[in-house]
DNA sequence: TATGAATGAGGGTTCATTCAT
DNA sequence: TATGAATGAACCCTCATTCAT
């Protein structure tokens, strides 16, 4: 009893702490998303995040670290479940098809983080790196056999498989560029996007009896 | 002739002037794409440039405006010759090959300088402004007649044509993007890039037969 | 008998507190001997005793309050047996001998809390009062009296008193300094000092007949 | 003549610079002597000095490298004339007395300087280690062949030279010492103590048939 | 026009101190 | 009373920009 009474006195400022975490680092998407991270002020990140300024170096070691903070949300948000496991089963376009969505869901649920940490993102080596490992090279790695697979079974022409997935991945990261730029016809039409980009990707842009004639 | 001699002595000035500022912007070129915009100080630029930090401001307005003078060499360069007039005169596939074999010729010549001013304009929206109109709406409203064109002359499949055609450029944008992430493939082997992205963007990945059966 | 009980309660936890207070000041000499009192922290003192930041309030005021707690345990171990009280029983040189042994043995012993107290002593005026009085102006005091008696007897040649005291006071000061800058013959015979210097206080320097011819 | 015109103009430039660098310096002097190295500011300084605070960064690299360069002063200072060169062609307690009043007179002279360098100088172990060989180090590999010499002409008793020289550089560091803190009867009789000192140091204590008896 | 030193606002960070638990 | 997280004032330092020469 006194033992619980202590856990939940333990687990309210566990929270506490927990939820103040939570805050600073919504606070900081929020500011380096709208200034980018060198125009953003640890004084403006505070307010926001309603602590003061002293109160974020409780939890974060400095500036960049912040960043690094919300480059670890975004992976933890990204494996959430919905990982589609049943890509077997599925036919490939289908799967390419729920894959596809699957991505443009992320990206406009996580779009304030990405616009966070992406243009750092360009220009940071370190951040570089693991962006690229833990987005482009995880995928990468996920696709290929995937793409091989399909090709073995006959579903898919017998492409070349690394620039291929490659050129998937583009289409990812472009799609992603274009909406931070604000392009209208892709923002206004975003869930169009997963279906008409894998036609195009499955049935290309050539006549359709472009192969066969 | 007494004209014509001050001309020239003009013309030589104009001519150092001419050759200072290119030497300026080189340097901000390879400081901007080596550090990003904000940690680049006026001091390594002038430095790298071989003048004086207060010389910059005889050229430039300040350091962002330094970054403006960038982004219209950028431009410049684009207008360059070889931009393939005679698209028309080609069938659909090779003028997309060739376009793409430009557009990834342009990305290796200009990548320090794209180095330099993407990240700045994800963040900066006066910048995002300009580059979404150069960039993505110029080519964008190249691209759409074209697809138009071509699905009436049945080179094509009657696709949603801004959606592909924002894929097509989702493409171009994403490569850049993973040249400048480093990925060992797509730099290793980019001189074959525009033939397999072209050809994965006609057949499709769908098999052979299809479309047609 | 109820009494004694809370009594030893009382002073169970009284020795408690007296215990810690003691590793806190054990603390603080360690951490400002190696940093000095202002690149000192409270936290690394606090971990160094194993006790939270707030409880370091709970026995001092503030930080400076540490400092003047070192000086005031410095005061008391200087106030330790041994403080020869039987001068005027030895000769002249004897007693000085004892006596700088005596001193010599007290900067050993106090060496850590010497390093911890002098450097903010020369800046912090209450310190330095503080000091002056405690070691300069106290054994002064005691010297003078006793260097006038020896003069009085004939044990001493009739010197300028307030002077020399000083003079053999520097020398106390200085070989504690010297102790700390680490000059190396004066760390490594510090056992012979006491005879040597009052050798040299007694016979001078000069050639052994120099007075008598 | 343009040229003289033109090496006026760098001359003056560069006098205005140096002037700068006094004053920096001397505002440095006055601020780490009342306040402590730890507890001055830079604006403090600065403002002292009639520059603004970027100025400073453009003569030192930072506030301990002000230290560093009042360090330097200081050590540039003791290196003028009248170090007296002539030691061998007096005898020994004269060249002891004009040595001391040399010393007591640069104390005098450096004394804001030295306040303001010796408390840090025990704390930092860089500084200790430039004082000790600047100041201990070498008038003691100065006075040691002296006292020697003079011990083998048998104007000096045999004495034990290291602990010896030791004894009277703690002289040296122990007066400087009192008179930071203050001592009145020290600071009142300054130019006195040379000569007092000096016939101690030579005369000793004792009885004057002491040693001849 | 080129120079480069002076400027000073601005911001990241530290850390003594407080106080709710 | 002990804890240790929150606080926020304070300060060093950077660097874009200005301007006298």
């Amino acid at each position: 009893m006194d033992e619980s009474g202590q856990d939940q006195a333990m687990s309210r400022r566990d929270r506490l702490k927990q939820e103040r975490e939570e805050r600073i680092l919504d606070a900081a998407t929020a500011v380096f998303a709208r200034k980018g991270f060198h125009k953003a002020t640890i004084r403006e990140i505070s307010e926001l995040a309603d602590v003061a300024d002293g109160t974020i170096y409780n939890y974060f070691d400095n500036k960049f670290d912040l960043l690094i903070g919300l480059f670890a949300r975004l992976a933890e948000l990204e494996r959430l479940p919905g990982e589609l496991g049943q890509a077997a089963a599925m036919d490939a376009r289908s799967f390419m098809i729920a894959a596809f969505q699957h991505r443009m869901d992320r990206i406009r649920q996580n779009e304030e983080m990405l616009r966070a940490v992406l243009p750092e993102m360009l220009v940071n080596p370190d951040l570089r790196e693991r962006f690229y490992r833990q987005y482009v090279l995880r995928i990468a790695s996920i696709l290929e056999p995937y793409v091989r697979l399909q090709i073995g079974r006959g579903q898919m022409r017998p492409v070349d498989v690394p620039l291929t997935v490659r050129t998937v991945q583009s289409i990812f990261v472009g799609i992603l560029l274009l909406r931070i730029l604000g392009d209208e016809p892709l923002c206004a039409r975003w869930e169009e996007l997963p279906e008409t980009v894998v036609n195009l990707l499955f049935d290309g842009l050539g006549p359709a009896d472009g192969g066969g004639a």
